[in-house]
DNA sequence: AATGAATGAGGTTTCATTCAT
DNA sequence: GATGAATGAAACCTCATTCAT
């Protein structure tokens, strides 16, 4: 029983993704989402109290799923530069299979009034705060120069990655055959590393 | 189109990047828009002719105003390296001048269905095409490497600068004294300077 | 229907008349009276047709219960007055100890639109019939003034009893210590015993 | 144009008081009273914050009336049996004229939570308090007995008066023909005369 | 041009009731 | 009998837009 039930709460999380990521928060209808998720009208109160707080669950739930695999990139990879390449690796395959969350994670929560509390920016922030750790620990080891902070080092690196994806994602002038993505990645990646190394004396 | 009539259409539209800015687009009302440029209810539908028309002119009409302050670096400055330069000072002034029309362009805005025609994505992308051209042209130069395509550059440049602002914009958590953005501003440069560089053989 | 199943039948209507005595029948939901309960939700449909079946239920099968007592002083006692005396003894007793269902007999009640049934208003009129013929005796023994009709002193014992109690239970000014329940009692029957004696030639 | 809105605002609280009498509060529908004024449904929300504002603002602005027309019967009449009697007439003609305002002043205002103010009751009370101090008054004139404390001897009153017109208005077995109101309120107001009068030694 | 009262389609949410387990 | 997840009709309310003044 607990078993079916949560999973239709997933269904229909999965389905208001898709929704969201199609039209976007405000001109998704509720009618939509449970439409979507082939449930009935009233079911979504069933398993949410309002609409704000679907949005506000698919940040709080899918979010970690985000962060729990950045733990295992952690423990299972030791020097700093391939943690940063796994990382960057994973956030574009999060992107290439998951681009409808991505978009929703991207677009819709931010912009939504009840995201901003300090609870939610915390969560929000975990994924940032991860990606300096690392860089740190690259200056710690001398790989990395030390005249740029952690912080700016990640949303450098975070920053380049999320606008390369976005063009992917939302550009219709881009044509994705003549320019694949993991192209762009190891791009990318070249560049991070170079302007990032330690500068000669 | 009188002297008059076109600043208040312009009052109008100052009015409502403000109130954007603030509470996003869907969530604000026209009745806010014209409390905030203190005109009456109804003068909204003299000037534009929906709320989606609104948000559609602050783009078309302030956008421009960036492309054109491009045109003018490009036409005053020739080295590469100070164009990008003077790019990134631009866009890091025109968001602490401007945060709110940034807000509007960068949040708002794209998450519009209506703006998603052809000719939108042209203006918008107009912006990073120069910065991508820019690119090109040091590399012509010989003073970037080649192994970079000039439009990931741009997504890099620009995305890097573009997280960077939002952070300081949005996040709460950030302490804008300990961390002025004018220090953040020069590790971006020295970065992107490093990282774009020529590679010694 | 066992003895369980019946009592069980009870328990559900003791809860519906605490809940509908607090919120009033619009503002109670199925789901408070099954949590008042403590039976599950659906459960209430095996004893009730509906909602509105348990308000009825609870009049038809409560209201039955102050008949009965009246049938039960009618047969004890023999002397109009002190019969009389008895029922607002009984009515002050039954608001005293049964203040919630007092509440929702009197005020939910009435202002539910199936309730305009013949039968319905039979049974409620009963209670006020009966006040009349102990009145229309105490006439015929010649204690009471015969300028009266039984029907309205009816109204005027019931309708003095009921504004009483109906400020003891719901007015938020009233001082139930400066002004005990018992004395306000003492003066009604004073007030009634005159108001209604036979008039001197 | 103030005179044309606000005679809109009365005619959509006129429409409220038709409906809420007809069918009760609860069962009233928000564009039953639209259509009822013959107002566009959103209009109500121009004048109205909500359906709960509605009812109170009935009570609020109508309840004064009854007050009003209390302090000129104050004024006009000195002897206090003459003003009782003034009292009982008016609230007799009240309910005849008016008696879908007195359906839910009645029954309506004082089911909803929301009324339960201590503003609110204070406005409530004062029609009581006025019938008591009039009582009062003919104690000190020593017309009526000292036995009996004002507030009961308006509870009395009013409850009597109250107890009669309900069963005018609502009780369907009542024949209007046979025992015509006048009738009924001559026979309370004797009653209440002598069982209000000084007793002899 | 300027106003703001008036409009009503369409949104989110509620909640009595059903029914498979 | 007992359960509570599922249902969907219908409620209240919002708010972009219109239009008479």
């Amino acid at each position: 029983m607990t078993d079916k039930s949560s999973s239709k709460r997933d269904i229909i999380l999965d389905a208001a993704v898709r929704v969201f990521a199609e039209k976007g928060y405000y001109s998704s209808r509720t009618l939509d989402i449970s439409t979507e998720a082939g449930v009935a009208y009233g079911s979504l109160y069933h398993y949410f109290s309002s609409k704000d707080e679907i949005l506000l669950s698919i940040f709080r739930e899918r979010w970690h799923v985000l962060l729990d695999r950045m733990d295992q990139i952690n423990q299972t990879i030791s020097e700093p530069g391939e943690k940063i390449l796994a990382i960057i690796d994973f956030i574009f395959r999060s992107y290439q299979h998951n681009s409808d969350m991505m978009k929703v994670l991207i677009m819709d929560v931010p912009r939504h009034s009840q995201f901003y509390s300090p609870e939610n920016w915390k969560v929000y922030n975990a994924f940032l705060k991860n990606l300096a750790d690392v860089f740190r620990e690259g200056q710690e080891q001398g790989i990395y120069c030390q005249g740029i902070s952690p912080l700016i080092a990640s949303y450098i690196i975070y920053g380049a990655v999320d606008m390369t994806i976005r063009q992917y994602v939302y550009n219709p002038e881009f044509n994705h055959e003549d320019f694949p993505i993991e192209q762009a990645k190891e791009q990318i990646v070249q560049m991070l590393k170079q302007g990032f190394s330690k500068r000669e004396a």
